[in-house]
DNA sequence: GTGAAAGCGCTAACAA
DNA sequence: TTGTTAGCGCTTTCAC
């Protein structure tokens, strides 16, 4: 039986459970490992380091000690002294106005992704909250030696002030959309490709009156409405304003726009949603004022996911590949630190079709 | 219009894109600032910090300088000097065997709610991936100075070794059930009350054959299923062991034991999931094997992550107060860091009825 | 009010 | 093969 099982019948008893020593004792660091051993610390900083120069008993006693005593270099020490830094910061944007945080799943998909790319690489990330409309603050873990570079995902309308960081050599990574007069580096999926695949698909299914959900001075949502505008263009429609839904990427805020929007009357047939989360909120939201979907209204999102595929009815949505999303912001990254010359980069997306869109019915 | 459409139509175009300047200017520092305001680095460092020994107009040069130039104060040599550090390191254990990392919703929300929490007290989160079974290698964050403190999510059946980090004096703070013999803080949802929840109200709708889907060597779902246990005795009924699905927190891997055991032909009329992940991955099973959700089959899942409302059919789950969790536990951790008693905490669960769940026609 | 100097924990010349 | 010394960027006594 496993150990925790079997401690789960019985509750803890704070008369009975041990007490952890009075905490302060200080910090054990090399000169206490230096002593012990009988040298000094520069043959301990060696011997630690794996320098070919000493003395393979020496080593091994250095090694053991420093074991024994749970001692690991200082980073901080050892950073300041050799000017390097493994580790790189990540910002997650928030909006003061809401003092709400970021929850989408693709945004915390992205997080997990980029920690594993990281620690892969040695790295280490460190998460810090940012006024998205002032981004030009994540300078500040470059400036102060906290970060050697920073990523963030999401140009979040503020391309200037992205460029203005990489002009001041600010090693940048952005996971975003590629725009006009970008200095900055950026990884994103192919949003007009990504556009045009959504909106194909509605219409081959013959619908003729698709919304769009999302706000277009997200940089990468102006290019997936870029890519809606041109498949209706090619199948003969023209993209009428009316069916913008200017809804932002919060499941709240995108109700109440989405509340509004209906209430104009506006007539349509399907939805195109600028993410999965707010596609499943327009679900929620249609079905609970009698329209059926898909039936009635197909609805696509974006992303893809986890939830996506158990939402109610499965989402059919366009794929980011969130896994190489990681992979490749750090590669870019290391690049960057290494001086070298990077390029911006669009990763495919694809169309993955579920229950949440059906051929209108004749 | 907003600057980003109106960009979105061109395409970047590399020959004219403007290119930073070639890398490598030093990193400016307390000593530029001092030599372009003709004073001494002790007065930029007294200027800087507020000291009300400095004259104003030089405090004023002094600041005007340091924002011109993008200065901050290097936080690695500073925390050096000071033998402080507002960092936080938080683990993301991984499994070894499978190299997987953790994507589950309500793990990544919790890194979410954390982060806030941190930079609310203006604390830096510092993410590291650790292997699930060793998880004393978390407390190298500890040992090598970059945090200092440490938390993480789950105890993932190793009690003892958090124990021993704890008695090592290692600030920790860990999101978990709190178990016997406990020496390190614990912050975590009422397990037992949560699966008694569950269990009273799948019983309460004439369900009679309750399976319970979730990894009992993990202590948490240990005290789930000890109140799912107290909830079919209290109903006169006993516990069966061929009930229990042995489902680990993983989709995947739940799919596979999930197969497996239907495969034994087991009778069962409801499933009490010890994560929603788990519990919509069922689902989506359950009806591809032809049962029905949730008059054949009714479930319930724990957690209440976003998506459990968008499901198919959406959720009934046990919330855990994830917003309160983050605050919680960034209150332990810096009690715990100003030496101060810390009280592990147990946060209050609730049923949350959804469409997953329905009375058992007679 | 400001400067000079010491030192936080570590590594890398330079000596020995 | 090992020890001595200087210094990474900063803050803070202690002088002035």
């Amino acid at each position: 039986m496993p150990e925790s099982a079997q401690h789960a019948a019985d509750r803890p008893d704070p008369m009975t459970a041990p007490r952890p020593p009075a905490r302060g004792g200080r910090r054990v660091q090399m000169i206490d490992i230096a002593r012990l051993a009988g040298v000094s610390t520069s043959t301990v900083s060696r011997a630690l380091n794996g320098s070919p120069l000493i003395n393979e008993e020496t080593r091994q006693r250095v090694g053991e000690l420093a074991k024994a005593l749970n001692y690991t270099v200082n980073l901080g020490a050892k950073n300041l002294r050799l000017g390097e830094n493994r580790t790189i910061g990540m910002v997650i944007p928030f909006d003061r106005k809401t003092r709400q945080h970021i929850s989408d799943p693709f945004f915390l998909g992205m997080l997990g992704s980029l920690a594993d790319a990281l620690t892969d690489r040695g790295y280490d990330m460190l998460v810090s909250r940012v006024d998205a409309d002032h981004l030009d603050g994540m300078a500040a873990l470059y400036d102060s030696g906290r970060a050697a570079g920073v990523m963030v995902i999401g140009q979040w309308g503020h391309h200037d002030q992205l460029n203005a960081l990489a002009m001041r050599q600010v090693p940048l990574v952005v996971w975003g959309a590629q725009l006009p007069r970008q200095v900055y580096c950026s990884v994103g999926g192919d949003n007009v490709s990504g556009g045009r695949l959504a909106t194909a698909h509605l219409l081959s299914q013959g619908r003729r009156r698709v919304a769009f959900m999302g706000d277009t001075q997200l940089p990468e949502v102006a290019l997936r409405y870029e890519g809606y505008c041109e498949a209706l263009r090619e199948a003969g429609i023209a993209p009428d304003p009316a069916l913008h839904i200017p809804a932002p990427f919060t499941a709240d805020q995108a109700r109440t726009e989405m509340q509004a929007w209906l209430a104009r009357g506006v007539g349509f047939d399907a939805v195109f949603a600028a993410s999965d989360l707010i596609a499943m909120t327009a679900i929620g939201l249609l079905r609970g004022q009698g329209f059926s979907v898909p039936q009635g209204v197909s609805v696509v999102g974006y992303d893809d996911v986890e939830a996506a595929s158990h939402a109610d009815p499965p989402l059919t949505t366009i794929k980011q590949p969130m896994d190489q999303a990681g992979v490749a912001m750090v590669e870019c990254m290391l690049a960057l630190l290494a001086g070298e010359a990077v390029e911006s980069r669009v990763l495919p997306t694809s169309l993955v079709l579920r229950g949440s869109t059906a051929p209108l019915a004749a």
